[in-house]
DNA sequence: CTGTTAGCGCCTTCAT
DNA sequence: ATGAAGGCGCTAACAG
């Protein structure tokens, strides 16, 4: 049971050296004769030495660590994100500690708990779609460990956020729409307590208005993007009086599946009716027809949220910052529309 | 810079008791008075105290963390996996890190060092596809840290693994194309250093064996997993004086790349050229025509592993089982072929 | 039931 | 350039 572990002591015996000296010889000290430094590293490579981090977080109090909660890892985006952030993480030297919220609320919490537990150096955060209150998440902020939030942000908390233009993405989706000659277009949405559920529905509002088509509260559906409820939507959008002629929804899986779902009933899109989606995930390419779309720069995201993390641990807790940087999404127009 | 963080010995003082009272208040030992644990309880929660596992641990020597090496998240099937990993992982009280390979071996080893110095207490590989020399892996079982692996096998060593009955898929897949009178039936097969493309490879053999349908080897191409070579390949299987009216891919993401190849040629799948693929990945029920494919449990596949990997972190070294679990496939038959 | 004493493996002053 | 001593936050015997 007890395996054991070669420890600087080890190597310190076999080179009869002080504990210190091989300390200092293996951390890259400057002030280590070079003779004894190769002797060291010589000796711990041979032995399969690896240090023992825990300890050293111990007493340095930094752990290198960054800690990564996303709500889930179903579609392509949250997957795309973390690899962006990893990317620049472990190229600075940090390591990445993944936890899906499962959006739901109490696993959130349950992960902020991990996190703390393990002295994550800073966190990453997009928020479920349950979450409405922060409380465990400004946690953090009153240990003076620092929080980035992407794509699902807290208002509440003045902290660094990378976002994508929701708003204007939302909004040229459905000029694009309208510009295909769409009068009665429907938005399924996301849970109102999510920021991108408003933002994407004031841009397809404002679309609406800026071509003076009223806007028609019966085609705005919030949902709570649980795909398999998503059928029940679109047919209930189908089967009103005055059909739509267009759905623009919230994100492409939900896009993806009013896709099977006209397609179920017989329909065509986009002749009878058109779709678009938000976020360009992998599989909207692929699926017939291709899916109209709003890209967002995943793995950016992923990089910009880290790399502000990664500055924020390296400031004092006095000269955090609260950047919110907005990343660009661009229109991509396929067979759906 | 420095942040205070709250201590068992701060809670102590503040309750005048013994650092061990707390500790052991803390960690549910039974023999602690009622009323004097919930104080410490009560006082931990208002004080927003989280035990620091990193002390904990180093204490212990045991982490109750599983670190996770993966070789890609594009597909969505290492992902799943890790879904099932983790799922059961934190059942049973252990945290995920998950580390990608990249496909590349020096990345895989040097996952296996943050591995070893963040003292997990057991691991999880699937292997990438340039692994041939396995000794950074058997650092672990030299350590006494158990590792499983799962997918992408390592065959040198003894330890337990969960695979998938590739062969048997493999048969039953092709024996599906011939079934549906494809004659010449192609195969880009993974890369031979690959235990699973070795073993697709004979069940592909096999099925036309059994079929009486000499094999042909101008029609089996190994490829490196490169998605953006594969579109050479299929020209050069359809440039052939004898082309196949058939491919067996060596997974879905080739099998997708596949029918987009052959679309552009301006060809029919499957009237001209049936396609198959392996995984059953998100995507391949979406494209069209959808593919047809041999399904795969992932994240049984990943739950197994895990707890495989917490059984033998709870035996002795001495102990230590190599048990190889088979999973079933499934084939499911779509509209490429 | 509670307190005392040792460390876990390492880094970091402070000496020499 | 090297040693010695102290401590990071916590658990685990060993004593009462």
């Amino acid at each position: 049971m007890k395996r054991h572990q070669i420890t600087i002591v080890d190597i310190a015996k076999e080179l009869n050296l002080s504990k210190s000296t091989v300390s200092r010889a293996l951390t890259g000290h400057p002030s280590v004769n070079a003779v004894t430094r190769q002797a060291v590293l010589d000796l711990a490579e041979k032995l399969d030495y690896q240090r023992n981090m825990l300890a050293i977080s111990l007493v340095t109090r930094k752990t290198n660590t960054i800690g990564i909660i996303v709500p889930e890892f179903t579609s392509s985006y949250f997957p795309n994100i973390t690899i962006g952030a990893q990317e620049v993480a472990s190229k600075a030297g940090y390591n990445t500690v993944i936890c899906q919220s499962n959006e739901t609320y109490e696993t959130e919490v349950a992960n902020t708990k991990v996190m703390l537990a393990n002295q994550v150096d800073g966190v990453l955060v997009s928020i479920t779609k349950e979450t409405k209150n922060f409380d465990h998440l400004k946690i953090f902020q009153r240990k003076g460990i620092p929080i980035v939030f992407f794509n699902r942000v807290c208002d509440e908390m003045d902290v660094p956020k990378v976002i994508v233009d929701d708003y204007d993405g939302a909004f040229r989706a459905v000029n694009h729409l309208i510009e295909r000659g769409r009068k009665r277009i429907a938005h399924l949405s996301g849970p109102p307590s999510l920021k991108i559920s408003e933002k994407r529905l004031n841009g397809y509002k404002a679309a609406l208005r800026k071509n003076n088509i009223e806007l028609d509260e019966d085609l705005v559906i919030p949902y709570d993007l649980n795909l398999d409820k998503v059928h029940i939507y679109v047919n209930h959008l189908l089967n009103l009086p005055h059909p739509p002629d267009a759905i623009f929804a919230i994100n492409d899986p939900t896009a993806i599946e009013i896709i099977q779902v006209v397609k179920k009933r017989g329909l065509q899109v986009p002749e009878d009716i058109a779709v678009v989606g938000f976020s360009n995930d992998f599989a909207s390419g692929l699926i017939h027809p291709s899916l109209t779309t709003v890209s967002q720069p995943v793995k950016e995201i992923g990089g910009t949220a880290a790399q502000l993390l990664i500055d924020q641990i390296s400031r004092d807790v006095s000269e955090w910052k609260s950047i919110i940087r907005v990343l660009k999404t661009e229109l991509i127009v396929r067979n759906s529309s």
